[in-house]
DNA sequence: TATTGTTATACTCTATAACTATA
DNA sequence: TATAGTTATAGAGTATAACAATA
Protein backbone atom coordinates (compact mmCIF):
# COMPACT_ATOMS: atom_id res chain seq x y z
CA UNK A 1 0.00 0.00 0.00
CA UNK A 2 2.35 2.86 1.22
CA UNK A 3 5.83 2.94 1.03
CA UNK A 4 6.26 5.40 4.21
CA UNK A 5 5.70 4.26 7.43
CA UNK A 6 2.33 2.70 6.70
CA UNK A 7 2.49 2.89 10.55
CA UNK A 8 0.16 5.97 10.51
CA UNK A 9 -2.69 5.07 7.91
CA UNK A 10 -3.35 1.77 10.03
CA UNK A 11 -6.04 3.41 12.55
CA UNK A 12 -7.80 5.19 9.35
CA UNK A 13 -7.52 2.50 6.79
CA UNK A 14 -10.27 0.27 8.62
CA UNK A 15 -12.61 3.10 8.50
CA UNK A 16 -12.63 1.58 4.47
CA UNK A 17 -15.23 -0.65 5.98
CA UNK A 18 -17.94 1.75 6.85
CA UNK A 19 -20.78 2.57 4.49
CA UNK A 20 -19.32 5.09 2.22
CA UNK A 21 -16.00 2.88 2.08
CA UNK A 22 -18.15 0.96 -1.03
CA UNK A 23 -19.94 3.60 -2.62
CA UNK A 24 -19.29 4.31 -6.47
CA UNK A 25 -19.88 8.15 -5.65
CA UNK A 26 -17.01 7.69 -3.11
CA UNK A 27 -14.58 5.84 -5.07
CA UNK A 28 -14.84 7.97 -7.94
CA UNK A 29 -14.26 11.02 -6.27
CA UNK A 30 -11.06 9.37 -4.68
CA UNK A 31 -9.59 7.95 -7.90
CA UNK A 32 -10.38 11.69 -9.45
CA UNK A 33 -8.54 13.46 -6.62
CA UNK A 34 -5.37 10.96 -7.39
CA UNK A 35 -5.74 11.81 -11.15
CA UNK A 36 -5.98 15.69 -10.56
CA UNK A 37 -2.98 15.53 -8.09
CA UNK A 38 -0.68 13.52 -10.11
CA UNK A 39 -1.60 15.38 -13.49
CA UNK A 40 -1.53 18.82 -11.72
CA UNK A 41 2.42 17.99 -10.65
CA UNK A 42 3.09 16.35 -13.71
CA UNK A 43 1.79 19.90 -15.73
CA UNK A 44 3.28 22.54 -13.03
CA UNK A 45 6.78 22.01 -14.78
CA UNK A 46 4.93 23.04 -17.67
CA UNK A 47 3.69 26.15 -16.24
CA UNK A 48 -0.05 25.15 -17.16
CA UNK A 49 -2.57 23.60 -14.92
CA UNK A 50 -5.56 21.03 -16.05
CA UNK A 51 -7.60 23.77 -16.29
CA UNK A 52 -5.13 25.64 -19.28
CA UNK A 53 -4.45 22.28 -20.71
CA UNK A 54 -7.26 20.92 -21.43
CA UNK A 55 -7.96 24.29 -23.01
CA UNK A 56 -4.76 24.33 -25.23
CA UNK A 57 -5.38 20.67 -25.48
CA UNK A 58 -8.97 21.45 -27.47
CA UNK A 59 -7.31 24.53 -29.10
CA UNK A 60 -4.28 22.61 -30.67
CA UNK A 61 -6.47 19.99 -32.35
CA UNK A 62 -7.76 22.78 -34.91
CA UNK A 63 -11.03 22.52 -33.99
CA UNK A 64 -10.83 26.38 -34.04
CA UNK A 65 -13.69 26.71 -31.17
CA UNK A 66 -15.14 29.95 -29.91
CA UNK A 67 -14.55 31.29 -26.49
CA UNK A 68 -18.95 30.24 -25.84
CA UNK A 69 -18.04 26.36 -27.49
CA UNK A 70 -15.05 26.31 -24.66
CA UNK A 71 -17.95 26.95 -22.27
CA UNK A 72 -19.92 24.69 -23.12
CA UNK A 73 -17.32 21.54 -23.94
CA UNK A 74 -15.64 22.27 -20.61
CA UNK A 75 -19.09 23.15 -18.60
CA UNK A 76 -17.11 26.27 -17.60
CA UNK A 77 -18.47 29.64 -17.05
CA UNK A 78 -17.85 32.03 -20.03
CA UNK A 79 -16.12 34.09 -17.32
CA UNK A 80 -13.64 31.87 -16.83
CA UNK A 81 -12.41 31.00 -20.35
CA UNK A 82 -11.72 34.18 -20.82
CA UNK A 83 -9.18 34.45 -17.07
CA UNK A 84 -7.88 31.32 -18.77
CA UNK A 85 -7.25 32.32 -22.82
CA UNK A 86 -6.22 35.85 -21.12
CA UNK A 87 -3.61 33.53 -19.40
CA UNK A 88 -2.66 31.03 -22.43
CA UNK A 89 -2.18 34.22 -24.45
CA UNK A 90 0.08 35.79 -22.00
CA UNK A 91 2.13 33.11 -22.13
CA UNK A 92 2.04 32.85 -26.08
CA UNK A 93 0.39 29.58 -26.13
CA UNK A 94 -2.83 31.19 -28.28
CA UNK A 95 -4.69 33.96 -29.74
CA UNK A 96 -7.85 35.27 -30.61
CA UNK A 97 -8.86 35.43 -34.02
CA UNK A 98 -11.92 37.45 -34.47
CA UNK A 99 -14.37 35.42 -36.30
CA UNK A 100 -15.26 36.62 -39.62
CA UNK A 101 -18.58 35.26 -39.83
CA UNK A 102 -19.98 36.23 -36.19
CA UNK A 103 -17.66 39.55 -34.93
CA UNK A 104 -18.81 39.03 -31.64
CA UNK A 105 -17.53 35.63 -31.30
CA UNK A 106 -13.78 34.83 -30.80
CA UNK A 107 -12.19 32.01 -32.48
CA UNK A 108 -8.97 30.64 -30.27
CA UNK A 109 -5.90 28.96 -31.86
CA UNK A 110 -2.62 27.96 -31.17
CA UNK A 111 0.77 29.10 -31.67
CA UNK A 112 3.77 27.21 -33.11
CA UNK A 113 4.73 27.74 -28.83
CA UNK A 114 1.54 26.49 -27.97
CA UNK A 115 1.78 23.37 -29.59
CA UNK A 116 5.31 22.66 -28.48
CA UNK A 117 4.35 23.54 -24.91
CA UNK A 118 1.18 21.04 -25.35
CA UNK A 119 3.05 18.10 -26.98
CA UNK A 120 5.74 18.29 -23.78
CA UNK A 121 3.06 18.85 -21.23
CA UNK A 122 0.88 15.82 -22.68
CA UNK A 123 3.54 13.37 -22.86
CA UNK A 124 4.09 14.32 -18.95
CA UNK A 125 0.57 14.27 -18.41
CA UNK A 126 0.49 10.59 -20.15
CA UNK A 127 3.39 9.44 -17.55
CA UNK A 128 1.38 10.73 -14.70
CA UNK A 129 -1.44 8.91 -16.13
CA UNK A 130 0.45 5.81 -16.25
CA UNK A 131 1.28 5.87 -13.07
CA UNK A 132 -2.37 5.80 -12.01
CA UNK A 133 -3.48 3.27 -14.02
CA UNK A 134 -0.41 1.58 -13.21
CA UNK A 135 -2.47 -1.37 -11.63
CA UNK A 136 -4.42 -2.12 -14.48
CA UNK A 137 -3.44 -4.52 -17.42
CA UNK A 138 -4.03 -3.06 -21.17
CA UNK A 139 -7.55 -5.15 -21.13
CA UNK A 140 -8.89 -3.31 -17.99
CA UNK A 141 -7.86 -0.11 -19.06
CA UNK A 142 -9.91 0.13 -22.26
CA UNK A 143 -13.18 -1.16 -20.17
CA UNK A 144 -12.35 1.37 -17.56
CA UNK A 145 -11.70 3.87 -20.67
CA UNK A 146 -15.24 2.86 -21.59
CA UNK A 147 -17.25 2.68 -18.65
CA UNK A 148 -16.73 6.32 -17.58
CA UNK A 149 -16.98 7.70 -20.91
CA UNK A 150 -20.63 6.16 -21.00
CA UNK A 151 -20.73 7.83 -17.80
CA UNK A 152 -19.54 11.20 -18.71
CA UNK A 153 -21.22 11.43 -22.37
CA UNK A 154 -24.89 10.04 -21.42
CA UNK A 155 -25.45 13.76 -19.81
CA UNK A 156 -29.06 14.10 -19.92
CA UNK A 157 -28.84 17.57 -18.15
CA UNK B 1 -28.36 14.01 -25.51
CA UNK B 2 -30.18 17.34 -23.93
CA UNK B 3 -33.64 17.53 -23.02
CA UNK B 4 -33.19 21.54 -23.82
CA UNK B 5 -33.10 22.70 -27.21
CA UNK B 6 -29.87 20.25 -27.98
CA UNK B 7 -29.22 23.10 -30.40
CA UNK B 8 -26.55 25.08 -28.11
CA UNK B 9 -24.31 21.66 -27.94
CA UNK B 10 -24.10 20.85 -31.27
CA UNK B 11 -21.29 23.20 -31.62
CA UNK B 12 -19.31 22.26 -28.86
CA UNK B 13 -20.50 18.29 -29.25
CA UNK B 14 -17.76 17.91 -32.09
CA UNK B 15 -15.01 19.15 -29.80
CA UNK B 16 -15.19 15.68 -28.39
CA UNK B 17 -12.91 14.23 -31.68
CA UNK B 18 -9.95 16.26 -29.64
CA UNK B 19 -6.90 15.41 -27.49
CA UNK B 20 -8.19 15.54 -24.57
CA UNK B 21 -11.66 13.99 -25.59
CA UNK B 22 -9.99 10.58 -24.88
CA UNK B 23 -8.29 11.45 -22.11
CA UNK B 24 -8.60 8.71 -19.53
CA UNK B 25 -8.42 11.81 -16.71
CA UNK B 26 -10.48 13.63 -18.71
CA UNK B 27 -13.08 11.32 -18.37
CA UNK B 28 -13.20 10.83 -14.68
CA UNK B 29 -12.89 14.56 -14.44
CA UNK B 30 -16.31 14.95 -16.04
CA UNK B 31 -17.78 11.70 -14.79
CA UNK B 32 -16.85 12.48 -11.10
CA UNK B 33 -18.34 16.46 -11.50
CA UNK B 34 -21.62 14.52 -12.98
CA UNK B 35 -21.83 12.20 -10.26
CA UNK B 36 -21.17 15.19 -7.07
CA UNK B 37 -23.96 17.43 -9.04
CA UNK B 38 -25.96 14.94 -8.68
CA UNK B 39 -25.35 14.03 -5.36
CA UNK B 40 -24.73 17.28 -4.35
CA UNK B 41 -28.58 18.44 -5.25
CA UNK B 42 -29.69 14.95 -3.67
CA UNK B 43 -28.38 15.94 -0.59
CA UNK B 44 -29.21 19.12 -0.23
CA UNK B 45 -32.59 18.02 0.73
CA UNK B 46 -30.93 16.07 3.83
CA UNK B 47 -29.03 19.21 4.87
CA UNK B 48 -25.46 17.80 4.16
CA UNK B 49 -23.16 18.12 1.40
CA UNK B 50 -20.80 15.51 0.09
CA UNK B 51 -18.63 16.25 2.60
CA UNK B 52 -20.76 16.03 5.65
CA UNK B 53 -22.28 13.02 4.46
CA UNK B 54 -19.02 11.24 4.27
CA UNK B 55 -17.85 11.95 7.37
CA UNK B 56 -21.70 11.08 9.19
CA UNK B 57 -21.30 7.60 6.97
CA UNK B 58 -17.92 6.71 8.67
CA UNK B 59 -19.26 7.93 12.04
CA UNK B 60 -22.67 5.68 11.99
CA UNK B 61 -20.83 2.56 10.76
CA UNK B 62 -20.14 2.98 14.65
CA UNK B 63 -16.24 3.15 13.73
CA UNK B 64 -15.82 5.78 16.58
CA UNK B 65 -13.34 7.49 14.80
CA UNK B 66 -11.09 10.15 16.35
CA UNK B 67 -10.56 13.47 14.47
CA UNK B 68 -7.17 12.38 13.32
CA UNK B 69 -8.82 8.94 11.60
CA UNK B 70 -11.65 11.16 9.86
CA UNK B 71 -8.57 13.48 8.13
CA UNK B 72 -6.60 10.75 7.39
CA UNK B 73 -8.98 8.28 5.24
CA UNK B 74 -10.94 11.57 3.94
CA UNK B 75 -7.48 13.11 3.33
CA UNK B 76 -8.95 16.73 4.37
CA UNK B 77 -6.60 18.56 6.69
CA UNK B 78 -7.53 18.35 10.67
CA UNK B 79 -8.95 21.98 10.59
CA UNK B 80 -11.25 20.78 7.69
CA UNK B 81 -12.48 18.15 9.96
CA UNK B 82 -12.93 20.49 12.71
CA UNK B 83 -15.24 22.42 11.04
CA UNK B 84 -17.24 19.83 9.48
CA UNK B 85 -17.80 17.90 12.76
CA UNK B 86 -19.19 21.51 14.34
CA UNK B 87 -21.49 21.57 11.24
CA UNK B 88 -22.50 18.42 12.28
CA UNK B 89 -22.85 18.81 16.10
CA UNK B 90 -24.80 21.80 15.48
CA UNK B 91 -27.05 19.96 13.79
CA UNK B 92 -27.47 17.53 15.98
CA UNK B 93 -26.35 14.21 13.85
CA UNK B 94 -23.02 13.53 16.18
CA UNK B 95 -21.39 14.22 19.47
CA UNK B 96 -17.68 14.70 20.33
CA UNK B 97 -16.53 12.43 22.89
CA UNK B 98 -13.02 12.36 24.77
CA UNK B 99 -10.90 9.42 24.17
CA UNK B 100 -10.29 8.17 27.65
CA UNK B 101 -7.16 6.44 26.46
CA UNK B 102 -5.67 9.44 25.12
CA UNK B 103 -7.50 12.77 26.14
CA UNK B 104 -6.11 14.68 23.38
CA UNK B 105 -8.08 12.81 20.95
CA UNK B 106 -11.90 13.28 20.49
CA UNK B 107 -13.55 10.16 19.14
CA UNK B 108 -17.14 11.05 17.03
CA UNK B 109 -20.05 9.58 17.48
CA UNK B 110 -23.26 9.23 16.09
CA UNK B 111 -26.80 10.21 17.78
CA UNK B 112 -29.70 8.69 16.56
CA UNK B 113 -31.22 12.09 14.70
CA UNK B 114 -27.73 11.12 12.71
CA UNK B 115 -28.82 7.78 12.29
CA UNK B 116 -31.82 8.69 10.88
CA UNK B 117 -30.78 11.38 8.93
CA UNK B 118 -27.65 9.39 7.05
CA UNK B 119 -30.34 6.30 6.29
CA UNK B 120 -32.81 9.08 4.45
CA UNK B 121 -29.98 11.10 3.18
CA UNK B 122 -28.64 7.92 1.41
CA UNK B 123 -31.48 6.66 -0.08
CA UNK B 124 -31.76 10.21 -1.87
CA UNK B 125 -27.61 9.53 -2.82
CA UNK B 126 -28.26 6.06 -4.37
CA UNK B 127 -30.79 7.54 -6.25
CA UNK B 128 -28.73 9.86 -7.53
CA UNK B 129 -26.00 7.45 -7.59
CA UNK B 130 -28.49 5.40 -9.98
CA UNK B 131 -29.51 7.79 -12.41
CA UNK B 132 -25.73 8.24 -13.04
CA UNK B 133 -25.03 4.77 -13.38
CA UNK B 134 -28.42 4.28 -15.30
CA UNK B 135 -26.84 3.29 -18.62
CA UNK B 136 -24.52 0.52 -17.38
CA UNK B 137 -25.62 -3.02 -16.72
CA UNK B 138 -25.42 -4.87 -13.29
CA UNK B 139 -22.38 -6.58 -14.14
CA UNK B 140 -20.87 -3.51 -15.78
CA UNK B 141 -21.24 -1.87 -12.14
CA UNK B 142 -19.57 -4.26 -11.00
CA UNK B 143 -16.30 -3.91 -13.02
CA UNK B 144 -16.39 -0.27 -12.63
CA UNK B 145 -16.83 -0.51 -9.03
CA UNK B 146 -13.66 -2.73 -8.85
CA UNK B 147 -11.70 -0.98 -11.61
CA UNK B 148 -12.21 2.34 -9.49
CA UNK B 149 -11.74 0.86 -6.09
CA UNK B 150 -8.13 -0.42 -7.20
CA UNK B 151 -6.98 3.45 -8.57
CA UNK B 152 -8.29 4.36 -6.03
CA UNK B 153 -6.57 2.32 -2.90
CA UNK B 154 -3.71 1.47 -4.45
CA UNK B 155 -2.35 4.72 -3.73
CA UNK B 156 1.28 4.86 -3.32
CA UNK B 157 1.60 8.23 -2.22
C1' DT C 1 -34.37 40.88 -28.13
C1' DA C 2 -30.81 37.53 -27.72
C1' DT C 3 -25.94 36.33 -27.69
C1' DT C 4 -20.59 36.86 -27.18
C1' DG C 5 -17.24 38.27 -24.53
C1' DT C 6 -15.94 40.96 -20.54
C1' DT C 7 -15.63 42.88 -15.78
C1' DA C 8 -16.63 42.93 -10.97
C1' DT C 9 -17.90 40.74 -6.87
C1' DA C 10 -18.97 37.53 -3.44
C1' DC C 11 -18.85 32.93 -1.86
C1' DT C 12 -16.96 28.41 -1.17
C1' DC C 13 -12.80 25.49 -0.89
C1' DT C 14 -8.29 24.60 0.14
C1' DA C 15 -3.72 25.17 2.20
C1' DT C 16 -0.82 26.87 5.77
C1' DA C 17 0.92 28.35 9.97
C1' DA C 18 0.54 29.14 14.76
C1' DC C 19 -1.41 28.01 19.20
C1' DT C 20 -3.18 24.71 23.47
C1' DA C 21 -3.42 20.66 25.80
C1' DT C 22 -1.98 16.51 26.28
C1' DA C 23 1.38 12.54 25.45
C1' DT D 1 9.77 16.51 21.56
C1' DA D 2 5.71 15.00 19.10
C1' DT D 3 0.70 14.65 18.40
C1' DA D 4 -4.67 15.95 18.52
C1' DG D 5 -7.43 19.44 18.01
C1' DT D 6 -8.29 24.35 17.21
C1' DT D 7 -8.11 29.07 15.25
C1' DA D 8 -7.04 32.49 11.84
C1' DT D 9 -5.91 33.83 7.39
C1' DA D 10 -4.81 33.98 2.64
C1' DG D 11 -5.22 31.90 -1.85
C1' DA D 12 -7.58 29.36 -5.41
C1' DG D 13 -11.62 28.08 -7.44
C1' DT D 14 -16.60 28.89 -8.51
C1' DA D 15 -20.98 31.27 -9.31
C1' DT D 16 -23.56 35.37 -10.38
C1' DA D 17 -24.95 39.60 -12.18
C1' DA D 18 -24.31 43.50 -15.02
C1' DC D 19 -22.37 45.68 -19.13
C1' DA D 20 -20.79 46.79 -24.33
C1' DA D 21 -20.69 45.23 -28.95
C1' DT D 22 -22.92 42.69 -32.28
C1' DA D 23 -26.53 39.68 -34.17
Amino acid sequence: MSRTTTQERVGAERLWDTTVGGDVAFLLARANALSLSRTSEALSAHALKVRSYSVLGVVVSDARPTQRELSDFLELDPSQIVALVDGLERQGFVRRESDPGDRRANVVVATPEGRAAFVAARASAQAAEERTLGALSAREREQLADLIRRLAVDDED
